[in-house]
Order: structure tokens, then sequence, then C-alpha cells
DNA sequence: ATCCGGCGGTGACACCTGTCATGGTGGAGT
DNA sequence: ACTCCACCATGACAGGTGTCACCGCCGGAT
């Protein structure tokens, strides 16, 4: 028997997988969680061979999750599963340590057939997923770039960033210039778009 | 037996609440369609007693899938499921003729439930958004003010918004600069940010 | 008949933004 | 040591943005 926990913080999308995987002869379902950070704890007290995560989720997303289950937990291995198919977000979840990456929307059969091949020991990455990975290329903007990027990205004015960041504002523009210019955009706003778009946030 | 329809883009989401609601013994899955305008003839077609809706999906929204359903096939009852709690979907899909409203991360069990009381000629809201969406109030936006906040949601500039829409630029500012006081914001990116999560948009 | 509100527009003004030049610091690699 | 680059900052400038006053048109309500 397999042993799967699966991570979601929608309720009701978990409960479904959950009913989804139980029909599998081979998967026993050995925890629950809604949460990033109770994921460590349950994969610990529940002996899970895999890890069902979402990246989307309260405390902790996915993806520092599984960096932290690699480090901790090395036999567990990890499926990220999410709705949104960013490029940026497959090769951070790889780069964490995940075993396969797939999208909400692939075909309800495949799911329990990556979670044997990761058993296993293979690796599943969503084929069209990882071209389009390979051709959007890694993130351009430096960390200071992405902070900002992440801060103008609910409105705020230069004044309110440079608040939230201990910048001068001069400093804001000159980085939001840099991102407007490697996102390829012309506002802020578009920057924040793009860069969300591709996962580099 | 309760005939259903499930109505999400995401195959993987729809694939297991199918497996979650073929679990009761009293509801079977008539249809699975993965786009809003597919669900009309599937209902027809399948003699569906209660169709289950997301909302965010290509071709129609579940709202506008709702008020072609209640007109053509009244027969049809409907449980509007989505991802957001936004207050506007809530009042929205109700004033479309929706019988229910559930958010995805409602307890799993409350599902079946929820479907058998629509099922029985009851109404099923979620209470906790209920109070919320009273307190929202409704959309305070003019169409043409929606429309440009919408225009303006992924970042182009006046020049952009003005050509999309064939108006003057003095025109859209004065819209924007209205949108912008009604929401209480203080830029156009905040606005569009604030009437989004009311479901205003 | 009158009023009201949404729609579309013009023009002006203060202010914010995006860009560029320029400068300094400190860490990483060669 | 030297180069490179991310980081932080200042100042200046053109152009974009948000606000306001004011205009006309139209359709619906009183």
């Amino acid at each position: 028997m397999i042993r799967v926990l699966l991570a979601d913080d929608q309720h009701l999308v978990r409960g479904a997988l959950a009913a989804l995987l139980s029909m599998e002869p081979d998967i026993e379902i050995a925890a629950e969680v809604g949460r990033g950070d109770e994921v460590v704890d349950a994969v610990r007290d529940k002996d899970v061979d895999v890890a069902v995560l979402d990246i989307e989720m309260p405390g902790l997303d996915g993806i520092a999750v599984t960096a932290i289950l690699r480090e901790q937990v090395p036999s567990c291995r990890v499926l990220v599963v999410t709705t949104f198919g960013r490029p940026g977000y497959l090769r951070r979840a790889m780069a964490a340590g995940a075993s396969g990456f797939m999208v909400k929307d692939s075909p309800a059969e495949r799911l329990a057939d990556a979670i044997r091949r990761i058993h296993s020991g293979l690796r599943v990455v969503d084929p069209s997923l990882a071209a389009e990975s390979l051709a959007a290329g890694d993130s351009p903007l430096t960390e200071r770039e992405r902070d900002v990027l992440v801060a103008a990205r609910d409105g705020g004015t230069v004044a309110d960033i440079a608040r939230m960041l201990s910048l001068s504002e001069g400093t804001v523009r000159n980085y939001l210039s840099a991102a407007i210019s490697k996102t390829r955009a012309r506002t802020r706003a578009e920057a924040a778009r793009i860069a969300t778009e591709h996962g580099w946030l």
C-alpha cells in the first residue's frame, strides 16, 4: 500500500481527491491537511510515502514545504499539484526537490498513476509545461526587484512601497524601472501581471 | 436517484468531485463538462436534476450559464460552487436564479447534502458568506466604470484603454477617477483589486 | 414639463511615474 | 588586486495620471 498525504487549502477539493484516490486498491490516504505548516509533522507521524502538495496554501507554500521535506524526511517523495501552470512554479518545485509536477486540469485518471510512478522512484512532469518552462527561461529579476513588484502588486503608490520596504522613493522607482524593462512591460501593473503569470513572484 | 451534472474547467477537480459524489447511494453523475458553453446541451440531453457549476470557466461563466438554464430548462436546479467567496458572486448567482452557493473550502461532506436539499426545493447558502454579502452591499459602479476597470486590470495605459473601448482619453480618466473614488482607492490598480475582491467585475 | 442620472467629451492643473545619469558600498569570482 | 554585479541613493526631466469644473445628449421617473 502506498501511504499518501493530501495538502490543499480547499476542503472540498481535498475531500474529493481523497475519494478519487481511495478508489485505487493500492493507495491509502494516510493524512489530510489544509495548511502548509502542518505537512511536515503529519508526514512524520503518519509515515507517509508520497505527499501531494498544492502550492497556494496558508502558512507555508507548497514549494517551501517541499524543500523542508526533502531535508528532514528524505524518505517521503513529493508530488506538487497546482491550479496554475506557471513555468516558474515548475522550475522552483523541481529545484526544491519535488519528484513530480501536475496541473489541476490534467485528466483525473493520471493522478493515481503519477503517484505510483513517483513511489517507484520515477519523476513525473507535465510534458507541455516542461517545454513552456524551458522556453520562458528563468526569472530575470533580482531579489529586490522581485520584492518591489510584490509590494506594487496590490496597487499602492511609490511612497507606500518605499515605506513598506524601508527604501527611498527614488530607489523604488529605479527598481520598478528595471523590473518594467526586464519584463518588457510599460507600466508597473503590467510588469506585476507578467511576472505573476511567469511564476516569478 | 438524483441526476447531477458537474461543470468545472479543472479536469482533476471535476473527476475528484465525481468520485466523491459517486460514493453517495442516491446520487448519480449524469454528465461532466469542462466549459460553460457545453452545460445547457448536456443538461437537456442527460435529463439533469441538479447542475453543479464553477464560476470561472472558459466559454461562458457559471453565472451566465445559470441565467440561461433557468430560462431554458427550468426543471434543472443550479448549485454554484466556486473557489472565491466574493460577495458579488453570491449576489449575482442568486439573482441569476441559482438555488445554492458554496465555496470550495467548505467541508466535503456538505456537498452531497447541499445537492439533496436543492433537489428537494430548498435553497442552500453559506451563512458567513451571506452576511458578508449583505455587509459589502451591491456594486456602486456604473456599467462604463466597470468596463474601464476591467480594461485597466491588465496594466495598460490610459491610451490603451481608450483605444480598447473607443473612447476619448479624457473620458477614460474621468471614469477611472469615479471608480477610484467609489472604491475608496488611491490608484487605478488598487481600485481594480478592490473591485475584483468584491466580485464587481 | 421637469428633474435626475448615466454617458461622452474638453481643458486645465498639481502631482505622480518612469527614465536616465551618476555615484557609492560591499560581496563573489578570477 | 581587479572586475563584475546587486544594492541603495540623489537629482532632474518629460510625460502620464488623478482631479475638478463644466459642457451637451439622452432616456426614464415624477
